[in-house]
RNA sequence: GCCCCCAUCGUCUAGCGGCCUAGGACACCGCCCUUUCAAGGCGGCGGCACGGGUUCGAAUCCCGUUGGGGGCACCA
């Protein structure tokens, strides 16, 4: 275990899983598989308060859907930090026997009367008083007075924190549980971790985490820490605000491999002009040091785009399989299957093909006002009628096609013009698969019945 | 307020001192194809935030300004 390369990925059970979080497993993830290491997935669920089991099994699904997870051998846990608590009190004692955190016995409010500022830091009142411990009182690690603290950071370069800026923080409350700070540097000590990849919220942790290894006896890691993913406000992604739920997307119909693939692009490229490119030809080369350091947007239009490509480069019988929980029961897959290949090229999530082939199985075609404004102008009813009358004996794509051609030139127009009031009498819309092999597929005695009811209802 | 990070087309990025008249992709706009809509093909629009250095030479290095972001809990 010297040599291998262990990265984690320790979220909180304390909401939906979002983008933001899969970027950050998938680019662990990348790391562990390319280098044959371990990718620990971590359960930080130390907030009694916030945490959900349900959270945690969405996590555990969520990861699953975009290819991380037990039966992979890179793959290790999940485990999870409220179990390692005797290490966390341990540690925090620990650090008190040595010196290097002392107990205080400061409340919030006190703190802020002596500094005068919300945001002023704690300011040593404790430091020296010679508190032993007790209901009440919190554990504060000792920072150094002088100096720099440096973060060596895979992403970002060198960078320096000025110890008298940082302020003696918290390290366990005054119940004597443990705080993230710690809970989380003794966890990837005990779980051997040597890369430490998450968002850039947590620099000023990699200050303190910097100062807390060595006290706690260990090396620190190698930091990398990543971009945050904003939304179009080029604010940091929001549960309450913007779409960030994976589980969202894979609702809508969008495909684990786009998802990976999107996500993997945001902040980090092979290096040429490729951007469709599978998980297996991003592995080998992925390198932390070649991720951009600054922030990028979540762009669902390019999602989308690539949905779309991931989508049409599907084998049909794939295609057909995934369209699946978007038909109804009831719906003859049959028929779908006739229809698939042209609805694939149309769809750049998964839910449109409902939209596309629903005309195909309802009794009626559906109702859509604004269509029917659109599709019913001018010559309408003297091109159903025309239509209704010319309808060919050979029920084919092709013959239909003909007749409808012929019923409009002889008005003096064009396919283009005419085939609207068709469609919209057939298949309640204004746009959709190609008309004639729908038709086809309607057959016969549906056709003549939607052609009869659209003529009267003009 | 304090600490930290970031800065190439609207967006994601390529570029790591001369291959740059800055490349690709998404979006957008044309044209072609065409029974609608897509898909596909072709083309267009559009950017190195600003100011100083360093250098024979700067998108690339340094400094500053401005702008954006993150963090400042006995949350994680």
């Amino acid at each position: 275990m010297t040599n291998e390369v262990r990265v984690r990925f320790a979220p909180s059970p304390t909401g939906i899983f979002h983008v933001g979080g899969a970027r950050s497993a998938l680019f662990n993830w990348a790391v562990a598989e390319q280098t044959g290491g371990t990718f620990v997935l971590r359960i930080e669920d130390t907030d009694a308060t916030r945490n959900r089991p349900e959270w945690t099994d969405g996590i555990i699904d969520a990861l699953t859907w975009i290819g991380i997870g037990k039966d992979s051998p890179f793959f290790e846990g999940p485990h999870f930090q409220s179990e390692y608590e005797p290490q966390h009190r341990i540690a925090a004692s620990n650090l008190y026997t040595e010196g290097k955190a002392y107990f205080c016995a400061c409340t919030r409010d006190e703190v802020k009367a002596r500094t005068g500022s919300e945001h002023a830091g704690y300011d040593g009142h404790c430091r020296d008083r010679g508190l032993e411990g007790g209901p009440g009182q919190a554990l504060r690690f000792r920072t150094p007075d002088e100096g720099i603290t440096v973060v060596d950071d895979l992403i970002r370069g060198r960078v320096e924190f000025p110890n008298n800026a940082m302020e003696d923080f918290v390290v366990a409350r005054g119940d004597g549980s443990p705080l993230y700070v710690l809970a989380n540097a003794v966890d990837d000590i005990e779980q051997g971790i040597t890369l430490v990849m998450r968002g850039e919220e947590h620099l000023p942790n990699a200050a303190r985490q910097q100062l807390l290894w060595p006290a706690l006896g260990a090396t620190p890691p190698q930091w990398a820490h990543m971009p945050v993913i904003v939304n179009e406000q080029r604010k940091k992604l929001s549960k309450r605000r913007d779409k960030v739920a994976l589980e969202s997307y894979r609702e809508e119909g969008y495909l684990a491999e786009a998802m990976i693939n999107y996500l993997m692009l945001l902040g980090w490229g092979p290096g040429d002009d490729r951007e469709i490119m599978p998980w297996s030809e991003m592995v080998p080369l992925f390198k932390v040091s070649d991720v951009n350091p600054s922030n990028a947007y979540f762009d669902e239009k390019k999602l989308r785009a690539f949905n779309g490509d991931y989508i049409r480069a599907l084998p049909p019988e794939e295609f057909i399989a995934h369209c699946d929980p978007w038909l109804r029961p009831d719906w003859d897959r049959k028929v779908f299957a006739q229809v698939a290949g042209l609805a694939q090229t149309r769809i750049a999530v998964l839910s449109e093909v409902t939209a596309n082939v629903d005309f195909l199985f309802l009794d009626e075609p559906p109702a859509d006002e604004a269509a029917w404004a659109k599709g019913m102008k001018g010559p309408a009813a003297e091109i159903l009628g025309g239509y209704l009358a010319a309808l060919p004996d050979e029920w084919t794509a092709d013959a239909l096609k003909t007749a409808l051609d012929e019923v409009g030139t002889a008005r003096g127009l064009k396919l283009g013009k005419t085939q609207a009031p068709v469609r919209v009498a057939v298949t309640g819309r204004t746009v959709g698969l190609p008309l004639f092999e729908s038709l086809e597929l309607l057959g016969r005695e549906r056709v003549e019945r939607r052609l009869r009811a659209a003529l009267a209802k003009l």
